[in-house]
DNA sequence: AATTAAATATGACCTTTATCATATACTGAA
DNA sequence: TTCAGTATATGATAAAGGTCATATTTAATT
């Protein structure tokens, strides 16, 4: 038996790795099987022995990076579930996250769901809707909030940071940054 | 002289309004010249004595589906500004919106604008402060409203609709649109 | 009708990329 | 150290698409 057990699976965690932060940043079109490879130290052939296509690729990268989001887990337990929220709102609406590498896939991915296959798109679903059930059950510790409203919080959350990322003039980016972080203070009883 | 004068014009404009709608249902790479060029009856090689490359038209083609956008204009003059504005947010926040073919590039170019060029950038960018500018000043005709109000809002839309795009799923669509559209009249002072 | 110059179509080129067949490299066991 | 068989790399293939050179079509003017 060559390799150790183990290896196969290292590779295709580190596959997916480098696939969930490349397609991330970039889209399904901009990004090649070459490219995802090489960002993991591998060659283009050897893909085929992981993955049937680069479309089922996509999906397992999204579902990669989306179950289990670090978002909501946090280790910050030692706040109080405000001032958490406060820091969680907080850190998603920064330049940070939309010019580091790390974006949220649900808000750069959107467009490029639409037009890919029912797999892609019910991982996306799925993700969203975790996301919000998540938060939701967050925000409800501290005042009363509906799945509704969630959803609407949510939308302009990945919105604004949609369309942030788009606008090359930081000034105008971080304004817009900037209403969203009141508006959503305001919404949630000045936390 | 052969051709009447205004003939290359028109057909310039032709493949601006092709380039348009199915840029923005399908984003950059997911369409090519070809299927643009055959949108509106012409042939491929004749593009280039309109455009020097591809990217040069999808951001001419996104000036010209954003300015003077008719999403503002509106011709129901007789209503109420009210009214409206009612009438407005609801049209962009139903599902004949986003399954329809006369999607918002603001929600469905997003991503797609990211990894473009500098000009489709600043297209981007005029068209969401545009439509911001051109908003704002029908809601303040109702209420007061601050421009970070107005970008909060818009974000909201712009994500709800873009998300609800991506969904299959036409029952959690709709409860997301739905989710949106009673924030939104909450927000405006229940108009 | 014939002419002509602009507008459009045709065909070809070259690059990129997904995919696959085959060769090589690796490592645990004998 | 050799063997075996899995994991990875290499090279090839075929298709797609942006671009351009050249041919063809068009209609206002003569």
């Amino acid at each position: 038996m060559p390799y150790s057990p183990q290896h196969k699976q290292q590779s295709r965690q580190k596959i997916l790795a480098s696939a969930y932060r490349l397609f991330t940043l970039n889209g399904y079109e901009r990004i090649t099987i070459n490219q995802i490879m090489a960002d993991c130290q591998l060659t283009r052939g050897g893909f085929y022995a992981h993955f049937s296509s680069k479309s089922e690729l996509y999906t397992e990268a999204l579902k990669f990076g989306t179950t289990a989001s670090p978002l909501v887990l946090g280790n910050l337990k030692s706040l109080s579930t405000q001032h958490w929220l406060t820091e969680l709102f907080d850190g998603y609406l920064s330049i940070e996250h939309i010019r580091g590498i790390k974006p949220c896939p649900l808000a750069f991915l959107s467009a490029d769901i639409t037009t890919r296959d029912r797999a892609a798109k019910a991982a996306y679903k799925n993700a969203f809707l975790g996301m919000n059930k998540r938060l939701l059950a967050l925000v409800k510790q501290v005042m009363p909030f509906t799945t509704e409203q969630m959803f609407a919080l949510s939308s302009m959350m990945i919105g604004t940071v949609a369309i942030a990322k788009t606008i090359n003039d930081d000034k105008v980016a971080l304004q817009l940054l900037r209403a969203t972080r009141k508006t959503i203070r305001l919404t949630l009883n000045g936390i």
